[in-house]
RNA sequence: CGGGGAGUGGCGCAGUCUGGUAGCGCACCCGGCUGGGGGCCGGGCGGUCGCAGGUUCAAAUCCUGUCUCCCCGACCA
């Protein structure tokens, strides 16, 4: 139970100037949180209590499937981090201690609750097992940005799974995946599960929790029950009406046209009829040609993971020396091992527009199999328009709120994770690990929610259920009546903001407007007179009443019908 | 890391080009009025102009260096 007028909660008539999210906007506004540094940020009481529930939710969540909450630190020795191949990340803050010793602050608890188990688990009978923790992470993000979206300081709760094998491992994967759904359903998101790049966090698989918002960096592609990362997502591309076939490729002079649009203009064929090159080279130096339509992209990351191996783009000489000069270059009359797109048909129906390998021209009627051999690959950027087994794909922004990984033996094997089987065979620890962002969870609330008048909570999250207003000069009736509905509300188990300012109606009802609670209880002059409070629903600022007798009663079975 | 922008009272900003007593709105403090949508009157407090050095009789303003923050992109274990 809180009265307003001790309470530390600076509210902001304006943003701050250099704020760009709603989220960072309101959140800042309604005075929950303050920028620290970059990336680094104070929850004040009212954003902490948002914190906190979310908390709460994802505690029971994690209980209810077997978790063992426990504690790590944050900074930790370098050692274990280097076992790993992990002390090579940018992002990891690196530091020294007094003797000079060599520390990390933690990104992640991989290795640290790893090496826990190593050194505990020595038996299949001490198998599975669930750990996890609240625990600040920290990352050197290259550009922190949008309030508490992307920081360089966050808490997330990590759990952990240890299990004999893979069927172990995938059946804690699936509880988790469980529990991640009830957690975002009670906390009132809104969100999408989808498959995602297990990037070099390593292993057999990865989903990520999406909120989608319009603040959101990723982007996610949805068509019917289909969801992915874009950085992942397949789909079929949309049909592309390309030329006539040719008997056989025939040059044209395309003076200076080094780009899709000037070529296609040019020929009068749609940018899809070109195929578009770029050049790779792998590890070995051994270089590669990937081909996409001319109106698609190459998706590096579904490059990356076809390939399986880091690879970079080739540098114009090295374009110049195997192929020919850069905006004219193409598949046909080079030894270059070739790797082409999915979209690009080759069921010679109709032929396509590539570069010549030599300068100011362009080749058409190329047809893939009959004048180059290649390789099938599908390793472009899904665009709108595409569509999943026939449904059309939407590619919509939201903030990853949570990500779970099937680590497979990533971390036991670097880090001696085994115990012994029936057999007395020395087996390697499979694990989980599964992340979860409760300030990204509040803040994807508030962009998903918010109004013209600041933020509307989902009422398992809100900082508090009710914010009580009272109209009138200290002393009035209408005080002392409010001051027994906030008991009142309180013995009804609503946790409630009591605003007892000596502040104007205007200033009360904008404040908690821009707070958000899920309900906001009125006394004032009226209520004496009509012997009713009226009761705003924050969520579309629907009012009704409801009779003084009972009053706090009949508010909280109000509440328990909201979003 | 590349590009763009900004540091002046708690917040939002003007002043910088053209050097000459640091201003405005809101907030805050005191007194009074008002009391259902940021109300009114009167009186106040508060700023080493990011930091350092330089030029000058004189620097928020000019010069040099430096730190910090924001936005777009790259990156994102």
């Amino acid at each position: 139970m809180t009265r307003l007028s001790g309470y530390f909660l600076p509210t902001e008539r304006e943003p701050p100037a250099d704020a760009e999210a709603l989220s960072h906007k309101l959140m800042v506004r309604a005075g929950l949180v303050r920028q620290v540094g970059a990336g680094l940020w104070s929850w004040l009481p009212a954003g902490w209590r948002v914190h906190q529930r979310i908390v709460q939710i994802v505690r029971e969540e994690m209980d209810a499937i077997g978790g063992q909450e426990m504690l790590m630190p944050v900074l930790q020795p370098a050692d274990p981090w280097r076992r790993t191949g992990r002390y090579a990340i940018d992002e990891l803050f690196k530091l020294k201690d007094r003797r000079g010793a060599e520390m990390v602050l933690a990104m992640t608890h991989e290795e640290i609750v790893t090496g826990h188990v190593a050194a505990a688990i020595q038996s299949y009978r001490q198998l599975p097992m669930v750990l996890y923790h609240f625990q600040v992470k920290e990352r050197d993000e290259p550009r922190p940005r949008a309030g508490v979206l992307r920081t360089r300081e966050f808490i997330m709760k990590d759990s952990y799974t240890f299990d004999r094998d893979r069927e172990g491992l995938d059946a804690a994967y699936d509880r988790h995946a469980e529990a991640y759904a009830r957690m975002l359903d009670r906390c009132g998101l809104e969100w999408y599960r989808v498959e995602a790049d297990v990037g070099m966090m390593g292993g057999h698989g990865s989903d990520e929790y999406m909120a989608p918002c319009a603040a959101g960096e990723n982007d996610v592609v949805l068509a019917g029950g289909y969801a992915a990362n874009i950085e992942v997502a397949s789909a079929d591309a949309q049909p592309v009406s390309l030329p006539a076939a040719l008997d056989a490729p025939e040059v044209v002079e395309t003076p200076g046209m080094t780009t899709v649009d000037a070529v296609a203009r040019e020929l009068g064929v749609p940018a899809g009829a070109l195929l578009k090159a770029y050049p790779i080279v792998l590890d070995g130096e051994e270089m590669k040609l990937v081909m996409v339509r001319g109106d698609h992209r190459v998706n590096e990351v579904k490059l990356q993971n076809m390939l399986g191996q880091p690879f970079r783009a080739a540098r114009p000489e090295e374009i110049g020396a195997r192929l020919g000069p850069a905006g004219f270059i193409g598949p046909v009359g080079t030894d270059l091992p070739i790797l082409l797109d999915a979209a690009v048909l080759d069921d010679g129906a109709g032929a396509y527009v590539t570069g010549a390998n030599r300068p100011d021209a362009h080749l058409r009627g190329v047809q893939p199999g009959r004048d180059f051999a290649f390789e099938r690959v599908d390793v472009r950027t899904v665009v709108p328009g595409d569509t999943v087994a026939g449904a059309t794909v939407r590619i919509e922004p939201a903030i990853e709120v949570g990500n779970i990984f099937k680590l497979g033996t990533r971390y036991s094997e670097p880090l001696g994770a085994t115990y012994l089987d029936e057999a007395g065979r020395g087996q390697p620890v499979w694990m989980g690990s599964y992340g979860f962002g409760p300030a990204r969870a509040a803040a994807a609330a508030v962009e998903q929610y918010a109004d013209q008048e600041g933020i509307s909570w989902p009422r398992a999250i809100a900082p508090f259920d009710v914010e009580l207003v009272v109209l009138g000069k200290p002393g009035s009736p209408e005080r002392e009546l409010a001051d027994r509905v906030y008991a009142e509300l309180g013995e009804a188990g609503l946790q409630t903001l009591y605003d007892e300012r000596d502040a104007g109606p205007g200033e009360k009802f904008t404040d908690a407007e821009l707070l958000g609670c899920p309900l906001r209880l009125t006394i004032g002059r009226r209520t004496l007179a009509a012997e009713e409070i009226e009761v705003q629903v924050r969520r579309g600022r629907e009012s009704r009443s409801v009779p003084v007798k009972g009053a706090a009663d009949a508010v909280a079975r109000l509440w328990r019908e909201l979003p």
